[in-house]
RNA sequence: GGGGCUGUGGGGUAGCUUGGUAUCCUACGGGCUUUGGGAGCCUGAGACUCCGGUCCAAAUCCGGGCAGCCCCA
């Protein structure tokens, strides 16, 4: 026996080890060879396909087109916006040299695209006819992070999309936050059976250049919260900063309204950290490489009957699903069992001798491990309701888990227990950053957003200062 | 940002104190055999993180780099 081919520290007890583990051991992903740098194996790379392919569809629904920007940026393009280049300069990675001749200018390696897309924006809009501009890219950023690095969670290298819009009035620009927002929590919620918070980043905490920023917050089982999908309305800063201007149908020139958005690999960190169990990973039936894999039971008797059994359903699952039989001779039964658990395969479907007796077929789900018995009849239908089964349980498991770790206080001084706790703690709060900076102080941890679905009652008063309560607002120790 | 710990075949490890032939498990190749929860036997190949120093001799001692982990802020 292997034991050691599984994971060997339960996820309770030392989180942090389970994870590291869990997407090595099956094989989804790896170190790279730089610090801060992480290889996405088939498998791992398959969920990123997976919610790339999704979201895009849904933005081109949405109207929004896909372009390409360059990697690298000229050091006099990054530093226009004063806001924007203070929060970034610290993480820039510089390309000084090209062979072994010096680089007249530096080049800048995308942290984000910004700096490169407006200028190319400013030569481009004329008119408010040329508006709105609603692009797209899906790429990698490198942001040089000096805090430990954890794979997926905090990468120096990460792949994600970055949205920039480009809109005549304030007006239309708001608009377009929702129906963002909207596609990321479908995308969160649907594929990824994940609940986030959904609410705006503080004045404090929000991207450097914008002028507010929304977004998902989650909760990991070590009690660290994580950024997820988020959205920025970016006012005029970027406008004036690279000098986009249309005539507006009044011949004035103007400044345009924009906004930025992304969703980044930083989600599957969040998702399998979030679903895995000590068995392994548990990956939703969407995001899974295969949702179904049947292991054939048999013996050189029973060889063949179990074989063309077997093979009989997997062709009929294969019309609706993703499905791999694991007809290897070299693997025990039960060696595939903890092989495909490891790999969180959403439904295991074992088929031996009595399940041809009796036309029968016995699965497993990944996320329960109940087991149970089906009809080969009409075995399509089975599968599609186990497979909605393990989708609205993940969901519902994920939404409990986040709820149940949401304290909320009156108390300063409790703070810093509740977040040591492994809990998001929810607070009143004036709206200060002398206030926010306290909070943050006493409670070890930031602020991760405001959540849209609460508000501060008319009597509430700041936890720190005692005056009127503006918000409610969550702290967690962060990613 | 501060402190601590670690690095040995693909993975996990013994050896390091007291310098001298590198241990075991697993995975991997070949062969036989086996299959309802990580089967067994035979056999083969495979390693001292990197750079420098001390020494007749370095996995072992010293310095530095790189990488990983933990704790505190």
């Amino acid at each position: 026996m292997a034991e050691d081919e599984g994971i060997t520290v339960k996820k309770s007890e030392n989180f942090s080890e389970w994870y590291i583990q869990a997407i090595i051991k099956s094989e989804f992903f790896d170190y790279g060879d730089i610090s801060g740098t992480t290889i996405f194996r088939p498998e791992g790379y398959f969920i990123w396909e997976r919610i790339h392919d999704y979201v895009d569809s849904l933005f081109k629904e949405a109207g929004v087109t896909n372009t390409y920007f360059p990697l690298l940026i000229p050091k006099k393009f990054l530093e226009k916006e004063k806001e924007h280049i203070e929060g970034f300069s610290p993480e820039v990675a510089w390309v000084t040299k090209a062979g072994q001749s010096k680089l007249e200018e530096e080049l800048a390696i995308r942290p984000t695209s910004e700096t490169i897309m407006y200028p190319a924006f400013s030569r481009w809009i004329r008119s408010w006819r040329d508006l709105p501009y609603r692009y797209n890219q899906w790429n990698n950023v490198i942001r040089w992070e000096f805090k430990h690095p954890t794979p997926l969670l905090r990468n120096r290298e990460f792949l994600w999309n970055e949205g920039h819009s480009v809109f005549a009035d304030e007006e239309s620009a708001n608009l377009e936050k929702d129906q963002i927002l909207g596609i990321y929590e479908k995308t969160i919620t649907d594929l990824l059976c994940l609940k986030g918070i959904k609410g705006q980043k503080t004045e404090s905490e929000k991207f450097a250049g914008g002028l507010a920023s929304f977004s998902f917050e989650f909760l990991l089982p070590d009690g660290k919260t994580v950024q997820g999908p988020d959205f920025h309305h970016d006012g005029t800063n970027f406008a004036k900063a690279f000098d986009i201007t249309f005539l507006n149908r009044e011949g004035e020139k103007t400044y345009v309204y924009q906004n930025t958005y992304a969703i980044s690999t930083r989600m599957i960190g969040v998702l399998l950290a979030v679903h895995g169990d000590d068995k392994g990973l548990v990956v939703p039936p969407g995001l899974s490489r295969y949702e179904v894999v049947i292991v054939p039971i048999f013996n050189e008797k029973t060889k063949g009957e179990v074989l063309e059994y077997a093979f009989k359903i997997r062709d009929e699952l294969r019309v609706k699903f993703r499905v791999y039989l694991d007809d290897r001779v070299e693997y025990t039964p039960g060696w595939k069992y903890n092989h495909w658990e490891l790999k969180g395969i959403p439904v295991r479907i074992e088929i031996g001798a009595r399940e041809v007796k009796s036309s029968k077929l016995t699965y497993v789900r990944r996320d329960t491990m109940e087991k149970g018995t089906l009809n080969a009849t009409d075995v399509g239908n089975e599968i599609g309701n186990i497979i909605e089964m393990i989708n609205a349980n993940l969901l519902k498991r994920s939404t409990e888990f986040l709820y149940s770790h949401i304290k909320k206080t009156n108390e300063i001084t409790q703070i810093r227990d509740i977040i040591a706790q492994g809990n998001i703690v929810q607070v009143h709060w004036c709206g200060s950053s002398a206030c926010e900076d306290k909070i943050k102080e006493v409670s070890g941890g930031k602020s991760t957003n405001i959540p849209f679905d609460s508000s501060a009652g008319p009597d509430s008063i700041c936890i720190n200062c005692g005056n009127k309560a503006k918000f409610v607002v969550n702290f967690g120790r962060s990613y």
